[in-house]
DNA sequence: GCTAATACATAAGTGAATTATGTATATAAG
DNA sequence: CTTATATACATAATTCACTTATGTATTAGC
């Protein structure tokens, strides 16, 4: 289900390639694209998911647009100039991350 | 240097691992040989790592040995037969974790 | 009519880390 | 010879990302 601690230290990444992958998303969608790309195993919850998206937001990461789906709310991400930039540098880091830890643990990958 | 927030949570695998690949250890060894695994990439902090092998061992994971070096105190850790088992599981669990993200990201690793 | 899914949001609490501090011996440098 | 660095342990205060809990509201399925 969910790798726990793991886990940890990786949304904004996850939130940012994705959105990086797939362009302009709204909060759900990425719970839900999330899901399906680690079938099942990553779970997003909102009370993680939101305050980071309004996080990378302030930061200037992404801007928003705000939509009304009939009476429904959906406000859209999409990354700026700035997080597209940043989205390259985390998932690098990601990878290097990835290749330390293989060294360390003595584990083949791939 | 650090990887910032991914290593979170990985501390705990990194100190069994270590144990069970190379025997008993003690605590500044322990972070001397991430050190070296890691190229330098990975250097763990005694705030983190003492309480985590206290923590280890109060769960019955790691036994200690306490030997005096001359003057100066040394306390070698080995893993219990439950602490080999354990991990055995962790290791795999992030393996698995690995997977998962690799597919979220889109990244090919190896 | 009720439950689950969709869709947002925030506040309280947790817990693994960081940072800071403390003790003490050994060694290399200047 | 004294000062800085390395060795070697330990713990307390703080931080901060995340979990858990709660809240509001619409839509779809049974």
């Amino acid at each position: 289900m969910h790798s726990s601690e793991l886990l940890k230290g990786t949304l904004q990444t996850i939130v940012l390639k994705v959105l990086k992958d797939y362009g302009k998303m709204y909060g759900y969608e990425i719970t839900q694209r999330v899901k399906d790309l680690s079938e099942s195993r990553l779970l997003l919850t909102e009370g993680a998911l939101y305050p980071t998206l309004h996080k990378l937001e302030s930061e200037g990461l992404l801007k928003t647009e705000t939509m009304m789906m009939g009476k429904r709310v959906r406000k859209y991400y999409t990354l700026t100039t700035a997080g597209r930039s940043i989205a390259k540098d985390r998932v690098a880091e990601f990878v290097d991350f990835i290749k330390t830890m293989s060294n360390v643990l003595q584990v083949q990958i791939g």
